[in-house]
DNA sequence: CGGTTGGTTGATATTATTCAATGGTCGTGG
DNA sequence: CCACGACCATTGAATAATATCAACCAACCG
């Protein structure tokens, strides 16, 4: 949003410089790996970025929304340190070739403060999670994750009062907070059951935001 | 290092803004909530960043050797998001005014690029971490915590071959990799006895790297 | 010395994983 | 329209990993 913004008040003839791009829901948006050499804005639909251990297991770095933006990594290296990849939604988001930026970061410098300020945001959101997966239990990495979203999509303007779009499967929750997917879903049934959210059809309703807080 | 030079190299004149600081064993640097505004680059032994939870806990983010920095965070915010503290050892460092660091970057853009290079770094480390702590168990976390700093401490010229320094205490690994110093204790006995390691009066050995980076 | 800090060890408890089976939902092709 | 397979969530039982509690020991330092 902001970078978008930040882009395009540079100059009308720089428009061009933004591609459109959209994946089927589950596609990959970039692999690990690959040189894409594009910043990426999210438009539409939810994405996941996330890297694959040696021995298969995936680590979730974190979950992109509609606003969010993807590979900052481009930056300063020429391969995908991670994978981007759609949720349960088709995703449609706006692309911008990092060899451009670079060229209008010569011109305004104010640009590198935008890329400065974007990591540093990231950095704080790597670490904000570090200390839920290092420090909390599961029902506690759980109740933040719905904090966090719910406060995000709030933000943007995609809250509908305490309910929320959410499509996000069991499995990638237990892959971002570092559990599995059955300890998710029996950590959720209990949270359901003490009436503090309901869940249903890809919409998630917070029925007590105190009680939430109280547990995050 | 990098970072010394970048700013270093802009001018003569400029020298004066580098402050030298130190402090003794165990003494904060600057604590979380402070407006220290400035950045700080190790010049001589460990320190730790790290956060407290409300109930007590605490999380360590990232170990800081000689030449690491810290305090990228006041580039876009007054107060501190972390504290940051010395291990066992004194610790001295220089220090850079923020205010100077934007005036300077004012004539000379590179010095941005620098930042953004710095945190996506940092950012990269964390998320590295991260995977640690989501998907890896204790032995595993600790094996990469050891190769880590080895070759850390081996790039700036700080290893005696297999011997590094090692001022760690089992507490600080544990609230590093989300573990108690107890279980510590014990997968670092059994490391040992497996004649992977040794450690002895703040230095440690690797015996048998191989079988180190196969844990890992 | 005596106090403090840091490491080790044992017994037990908690938390989360693994394995396995079951049922629901959804999209697709016959 | 139905049957089928793929994907997802739920549940139970057994197990593994790690935490907690508590005691003890060693090194160090004033």
């Amino acid at each position: 949003m902001e970078f978008c913004n930040a882009v395009m008040g540079v100059g009308r003839e720089e428009r061009r410089l933004k591609a459109e791009g959209s994946v089927r829901p589950r596609q990959h948006i970039y692999k690990s790996g690959e040189a894409r050499g594009q910043i990426v804005v999210l438009r539409d639909g939810w994405a996941i970025r996330f890297v694959l251990t040696p021995d298969g297991r995936r680590q979730v770095l974190s979950i992109l929304l509609p606003g969010d933006i993807a590979g900052g990594e481009f930056l300063m290296r020429n391969e995908a340190r991670v994978s981007v990849q759609a949720l349960a939604t088709p995703v449609s988001y706006c692309a911008f070739d990092i060899a451009d930026l670079k060229e209008i970061a010569k011109r305004d410098p104010g640009l590198i403060w935008t890329f400065v300020g974007i990591e540093i945001a990231e950095h704080e959101a790597s670490e904000a999670l570090m200390v839920g997966l290092g420090r909390r239990n599961a029902e506690q990495r759980i109740a933040r994750l719905v904090l966090d979203i719910y406060e995000r999509l709030e933000r943007r303007g995609l809250a509908d009062g305490a309910t929320i779009p959410f499509v996000l499967r069991q499995k990638t929750i237990a892959d971002l907070l570092g559990l599995t997917q059955v300890h998710v879903s029996r950590v959720m049934t209990v949270m359901k059951e003490q009436g503090i959210m309901r869940l249903a059809r890809g919409s998630l309703t917070i029925l007590d935001m105190q009680a939430l807080r109280d547990v995050a």
